[in-house]
RNA sequence: GGAGAAAUGGCAGAGUGGUCGAAUGCGGCAGUCUUGAAAACUGUUGAGGGUCACACCUCCGGGGGUUCGAAUCCCUCUUUCUCCGCCA
């Protein structure tokens, strides 16, 4: 959620910066103007009413202390006039204020100047490539193919049991799987990440601090009969930790890292591209998230893109990274990398993660300040990224290390798997 | 799931209708003293809105109500604790 404070000084501004999200953005920006400008109006009102109230209850108060009840008796007259008016005109204010609100939460974040213009991925900026393609012996298959020949994953048992898009991990698929995760939080620990275990559900308040609610809801698995709502990434609970914190300056920087299954409805979308593990229901992640200084938070979207440019190179998979455009940017980002990886037997780019910047964005909403040097509050930046998600970077391992033989491991999983072949 | 108790500032804890944004203690910050530190002493110390700055308004778990006036009374929700039951 942009900042009322913003707006009225920048509006032009960011007017201009979010045309690169090809949205017009000029007359929901002069709404918010209005809006504001009225309700402000109204609280300066409401404000003087109430003190005009509270000086008359003082003064009937004294009078009967001092024994002058018939005088007090009459103010009380007086009362009820300014009663009503606090009443119309505090109702006048709630009203404005939740339209206010609601405007605010329909606009996305203000684009960086880095982002570039674009309609959709194909307008992304390619800013490295690294890694071989591997080149794959005669008769390769892609990863459903191979789960189903090695008996490591099961899709049509997980439809039997949940439905589509909820595979079920076997033997060394599951053990892969497992390895896979460890490894990622050691990473991410021994980059100075804290590792968290973080609830699977999260509470309406939560979903409405990182901006999953309201107005995307359909994306969320949500139990009804708790009104609680299944995780669609770790970032939902582990940055609402700091919902309504005020920290010191000198608890920044921040990064936790944890792993949960990630639950998404995604509902509509069939064919080839989602097919195995290139898109499900519910899959696994390992996040990292950050809490930063606004002075040092590109900094920092900088460390956390080399910190998964690293893990991608252990793993020896060959990556790029895409600076997103403005039409492919998320809703709540101002500055987002995608990684994405080849996956040799179906020939494509996978994405494995994304790393973004969101400022000020969620810390509005979340009400994340910090003391900073003048001893005021100021909003904190958040930003998170995946570090990685499990499906697809076990889809490229699968089809990239495929032999004839079998399907080798990764140098750095060995210790994790305790194998070094699928076969 | 049943019965009872409670929710106040960073923490502990007073406060049952007006002078309470709230005693007191601890902690934090600044100062005095000290070579330095500790101790002691003095001062200061919640958040949001609003203003050039003041004024002023709001907040004692959330929501609603009674009253001229609510931390204090009433209703309701949530959470925590104790006892009982169940349980990985």
């Amino acid at each position: 959620m942009l900042q009322v404070s913003d707006i009225r000084e920048n509006s032009e501004d960011i007017i201009k910066r979010l045309a690169i999200r090809n949205i017009n953005a000029k007359p929901i920006i002069n709404d918010v103007l209005d809006f504001d400008e009225q309700r402000r109006q109204m609280q300066t009102q409401l404000d003087a009413t109430k003190a005009e109230m509270n000086a008359l209850s003082k003064e009937i108060g004294n009078l009967f202390k001092s024994g002058q009840a018939d005088k007090a008796n009459a103010l009380k007259v007086k009362t009820s006039e300014l009663k009503d008016t606090i009443k119309s005109v505090e109702q006048a204010l709630n009203d404005k204020a939740l339209a206010l609100q609601d405007m605010l939460y329909k606009i996305p974040n203000v684009p960086n100047v880095l982002v570039p213009e674009g309609n959709s991925d194909e307008d992304n900026l390619e800013t490295l490539r690294d890694g071989e393609i591997p080149q794959l012996h005669d008769g390769a298959l892609p990863h459903w193919d191979l789960a189903k020949k090695y008996d490591i994953i099961d899709f049509e048992l997980g439809n039997k049991i949940a439905g589509a898009g909820f595979p079920v991990y076997k033997g060394k698929g599951a053990r892969l799987q497992r390895a896979l995760i460890a490894y990622f939080l050691d990473k991410n620990t021994d980059a100075g990440y804290t590792e968290y275990q973080l609830p699977h559900v999260v509470n309406e308040a939560s979903g409405i601090g990182t901006g999953q609610l309201p107005d995307k809801e359909g994306q969320m698995y949500h139990i009804t009969a708790d009104d609680l709502y299944l995780i669609p990434t770790a970032e939902v609970p582990g940055t609402n930790i700091f919902r309504d914190v005020i920290l010191n300056e000198s608890d920044l920087p921040i990064g936790i890292t944890g792993y949960t299954p990630c639950f998404r409805r995604e509902a509509g979308s069939y064919g080839a591209h989602v097919r195995g593990l290139n898109r499900l229901h519910q899959f696994d992640k390992v996040e990292i998230i950050r809490v930063e200084h606004p002075s040092k938070s590109y900094e920092a979207l900088d460390g956390m893109v080399a910190h998964v440019q690293d893990i991608l190179k252990e793993l020896e998979l060959p990556y790029r990274i895409l600076r997103l455009c403005g039409g492919d940017l998320t809703f709540a980002s101002a500055l987002t990398y995608d990684f994405e990886v080849f996956s040799a037997a179906q020939e494509r780019w996978l994405e494995v993660s994304s790393v973004s910047n969101f400022e000020t964005f969620q810390s509005n909403r979340l009400k994340l300040r910090f003391k900073n040097a003048d001893g005021k509050n100021e909003l904190a930046h958040t930003l998170n990224g995946s570090s990685l998600a499990l499906p697809r970077i076990l889809a490229s391992i699968l089809e990239n290390y495929q032999t004839e033989a079998g399907i080798r491991i990764p140098e750095v999983l060995k210790p994790y798997t305790g194998f070094d072949i699928i076969n």
